[in-house]
DNA sequence: AGCTGGACGTA
DNA sequence: CGTACGTCCAGCTG
């Protein structure tokens, strides 16, 4: 423990600790793109800034070897000289090490002639003499003889540099059976291998151990060599001359003449500046808030490099061509709107950028350039796409999206923007104009300048994409992209009637049952406020409490279903029937408040909206319209057809997770499941159950169904016990007996999770990855829970893949047929098609098997079709 | 006005 | 102690 009145002084050997670093971290992870390793730079700082945080070193100082030669080697010419060659690869690292140094403005120390460890033993000595806390931190085990009771060393172990080991006087005796000063002594009878410097023969540590402690001294020991016995006594007599040579190279110099003393070396502040140019360099990305964080510096407050972006030209429509013409390569696009319409273009290509304002001349100019195959590279296209299209321009060749490219890579997202991706990748400040100020001191960025930006972060992006992931964003995203614009232009017709009416029916209903709740407690509450039902439930009506939540008890419907039937009170199923009707109320209105001038609602699909690769769908979110209940029947039969075409069409994947599992699994018994045709809950049973197909009761079914579903989100015999009300013990059969039939699904499943803990991510049949850091974590909970998502990511992310083929080849060939039917909505495992007049045979065709043959896999892929005027009749 | 937590809708 | 989402409201903060 450091008093915390006395500053502490930190002294690290530099060269010792960067080439154990070196060792630890693999070469291969740590290199620029020019080919610079950097894992030794990489490592040191890594570790001193978990120093500088953790022990917050008032005083730093870093020391290095001049060279391989010093005082040493002049005393004794074999000292050191079996060292091997410094490899190659950490040569070059020292020089660029001792310039992040000094942009941390840390003081670097260096001595012809001495060692860095006697540089370490002169400050320590001076440091504890004036005051400090010392801390020493080498992997030399030579600077244990430094230790004392104001010098503590800091000592990385076998794995490398992320760990340290405090040594105290208390922790070298423990360790070492003598205390520090004594160290030296054992270390000159053992000998030093690494140093070159040979022990006496037979003698390790217990028996100099052993001396030192009956003889108190190593000059005792020496004196009285005479008086032991046996081999190592003939040993010792023989190498008494070597013991002498080694215990004088030993012992570190503490009286070193320095051009600092410790008070010269107070932690100065950093060059926040310099820290991100070396680290850009160096192409450390996740340091440089390690560092900021350590030192306290603030790195939003911190400048940040502003690369010279080109200031834009503004050219006539016939300098425009040109500019397009000369372009060849990629160019970077941004569309900004107004109104849902494009307002004005940037475009860059590398060295300069353009933007014009979005007029009949510029748009005749940049129709043809848009559907040509000169490849764009956009920051978000989809709404810029969408503008475009409304301004009747159609955008081909899109090359790549950063947004998307961004997210396949980081799908735990952060990167919501451009500015975010520039900082991330760029390690630079998009110039972003404050939009509290009235007159912002500094201009945002121009279109022209966006679209530079969006090339440079698409470079960027590009050198850390894998080739797989590359291709996903080719041959999926982007299609897909491209795919959905359309589809929210399209949007889905809504009955306005319909909805209303529905809409006051609930309001009403919703009315009556709180008036009869408030009966039945003799008050009124707020039954949409969970606090206030807390009150009335467990104060007021005295009902045991029920299942913990952050701020109180829970008081949702399972925990009410739950009470209702130990406790029974009227007031718990009319708040249950509020709930529903309520819930209902507000999703109608919210549909309906949605429906646009042309009468559909046009949602957004989100795609970078999920980690596993699924969309997401918000503004309103089509994708969790009510079906379970018989009302919510009524909210989909709301979704009709809509002018000009005949019919919806439905279709989705039966079980195609189960399905996708059964593929990957390789599970024999599975794989037959889905070949035979039977139903899949109904197979699965008689084989858990051991009872023919036909003798599969609804209660085995459900139970089956259940765990089956269960299975592929890490589901446990606790949580299946939950769900479907039965005893933990019978769901641990359950599970027994499925594994037994079904083991190769287990398998799967468990060393799927173990991959995921090697690679640190898991992958989809298509490539597409995420990231699981977690499942290295030591908090339990933290483990678990990425464990559970681990094991279900690879399985929903592939169900997610081939829904987008599926998709994106729908909509292609719909189009090249030339027909007019559309798809509307996508919502997971489901597509909503509206069919026109005349097309419904081609588009069932279309359809079913462009869903069937997305992904070939060791069981089909099952499409169910339905059809109706609207999405209840049409759904099934 | 903006955020969090609880609750609940979907696959 | 079951994955993945988005939205609503209440109740808190500024």
């Amino acid at each position: 423990m450091t008093d915390s009145a006395k500053p502490t002084l930190l002294v690290v050997d530099g060269h010792s600790l960067a080439y154990r670093a070196f060792y630890a971290l693999p070469v291969d992870n740590f290199s620029t793109r020019d080919g610079q390793h950097t894992n030794g730079v990489y490592g040191f700082l890594a570790m001193l800034v978990n120093l500088i945080k953790a022990e917050k070193p008032t005083h730093i100082a870093v020391a290095f070897d001049t060279s391989r030669q010093s005082f040493r080697t002049r005393e004794y010419t074999e000292y050191k000289a079996n060292r091997s060659e410094t490899p190659p690869e950490f040569a070059g690292q020292i020089p660029l090490l001792k310039e992040c140094l000094a942009a941390m403005s840390i003081t670097v120390l260096e001595k012809e002639d001495f060692e860095a460890d006697d540089i370490l033993a002169t400050l320590a000595t001076a440091g504890a003499a004036e005051g400090f806390d010392v801390l020493v931190c080498s992997g030399d085990r030579d600077t244990i003889q430094l230790v004392d009771d104001d010098v503590t060393l800091l000592y990385p172990n076998v794995q490398g540099v992320s760990q340290l080991k405090r040594y105290d006087r208390e922790a070298v005796i423990e360790r070492y059976k003598v205390p520090p000063e004594q160290y030296p002594d054992v270390a000159a009878l053992v000998g030093e291998t690494s140093d070159n410097l040979p022990g006496v023969p037979k003698v390790g540590e217990k028996t100099a151990v052993k001396w030192l402690t009956q003889f108190g001294s190593l000059d005792e020991l020496l004196a009285q060599a005479d008086t032991i016995k046996g081999v190592v006594g003939n040993n010792l007599r023989e190498h008494i001359d070597d013991v002498r040579r080694n215990r004088a190279l030993n012992r570190l110099l503490r009286d070193v003449d320095l051009p600092v003393v410790p008070a010269d070396l107070a932690v100065r502040p950093i060059d926040a500046q310099a820290v991100r140019d070396i680290f850009a360099r160096l192409e450390f990305r996740t340091l440089l808030p390690r560092v900021f964080d350590a030192v306290g510096v603030d790195a939003a407050a911190a400048p940040m490099s502003v690369a010279q972006a080109p200031a834009p030209t503004e050219p006539d429509a016939a300098t425009l061509s040109s500019w397009l013409e000369r372009a060849d390569g990629e160019v970077g696009v941004t569309v900004t709107t107004l109104g849902g319409l494009p307002e004005r273009i940037g475009l860059a290509n590398g060295e300069d950028a353009v933007e014009v304002a979005w007029n009949e001349d510029t748009a005749a100019v940049l129709r043809p350039w848009f559907a040509s195959a000169a490849p764009k590279v956009f920051c978000d296209a989809k709404s810029q796409v969408k503008a475009l299209r409304r301004a009747d321009a159609v955008v081909d060749a899109l090359a790549f999206d950063v947004l998307i490219a961004g997210w396949l890579l980081r799908p735990s997202l952060p990167d919501k923007s451009l500015a975010d991706l520039v900082e991330s990748y760029l390690d630079e400040k998009l110039p972003e104009s404050d939009p509290t100020q009235l007159v912002p001191e500094e201009e945002g960025a121009t279109p022209g300048q966006l679209s530079w930006y969006a090339l440079r972060v698409g470079d960027a992006l590009r050198q850390k994409i894998p080739d797989r992931v590359s291709d996903l964003l080719t041959e999926i995203e982007l299609p897909t992209l491209l795919t959905l614009a359309d589809m929210e232009l399209a949007g889905v017709a809504v009955s306005h009637q319909k909805l209303s009416t529905f809409s006051a029916e609930l309001a009403a209903r919703a009315d009556g049952i709180a008036q009869d709740a408030y009966a039945t407690i003799g008050h009124e509450v707020n039954l949409g406020s969970p606090k206030q039902l807390q009150q009335v439930l467990f104060d007021e009506l005295e009902l045991p409490k029920t299942r913990k939540t952050k701020t109180g008890y829970s008081t949702d419907a399972a925990v009410l279903a739950d009470l209702q039937e130990s406790n029974p009170h009227p007031f718990l199923s009319l708040l249950l029937q509020h709930r529903e009707a309520t819930k209902l109320r507000q999703i109608v209105e919210s549909l309906d408040s949605a429906i646009g001038e042309d009468g559909r609602i046009h949602t957004t699909y989100v795609q970078t909206g999920s980690q596993t690769g699924r969309l997401s769908s918000t503004d309103p979110n089509l994708q969790n319209i009510p079906i379970r209940t018989e009302e919510s029947k009524l909210i989909r039969a709301a979704f009709e057809v809509g002018a000009g075409y005949e019919t919806l069409l439905t279709a989705d994947y039966s079980q195609i997770e189960m399905r996708i599992m059964a593929h990957l699994s390789g599970d024999e018994g599975l794989i037959e499941a889905f070949n035979t045709g039977e139903d899949l809950h109904r197979f699965v049973g008689a084989r858990v159950f051991g009872v023919e197909p036909a003798e599969v009761t609804p209660a085995m079914r459900t139970k089956v169904k259940a765990m089956s579903y269960g299975l592929v989100y890490g589901l446990s015999a606790f949580g299946l016990s939950k769900q479907l009300r039965i005893e933990q013990s019978e769901a641990k059969e359950l599970m027994l007996e499925y594994f037994a039939r079904f083991g190769a699904v287990r398998d799967y499943l468990r060393s799927s999770v173990e991959q995921a803990r090697i690679d640190g991510y898991t992958e989809t049949i298509f490539g597409r990855r995420r990231p699981f850091p977690d499942l290295a974590s030591p908090n339990r909970v933290l483990r678990e829970n990425a464990e559970r998502a681990a094991l279900n990511a690879p399985i929903q992310g592939s169900a997610a893949d081939i829904m987008k083929i599926a998709l994106l080849n729908i909509h292609a060939e719909l189009g090249d047929a030339g027909l007019s039917s559309r798809v509307l909505l996508q919502i997971h495992d489901e597509l909503v098609v509206e069919v026109a007049p005349g097309e419904w045979d081609a588009v069932e065709r279309i359809v079913t098997s462009r869903m069937g043959d997305a992904a070939s896999l060791t069981v089909p892929l099952d499409v169910q079709i339905g059809r109706g005027a609207d999405w209840s009749e049409a759904g099934h």
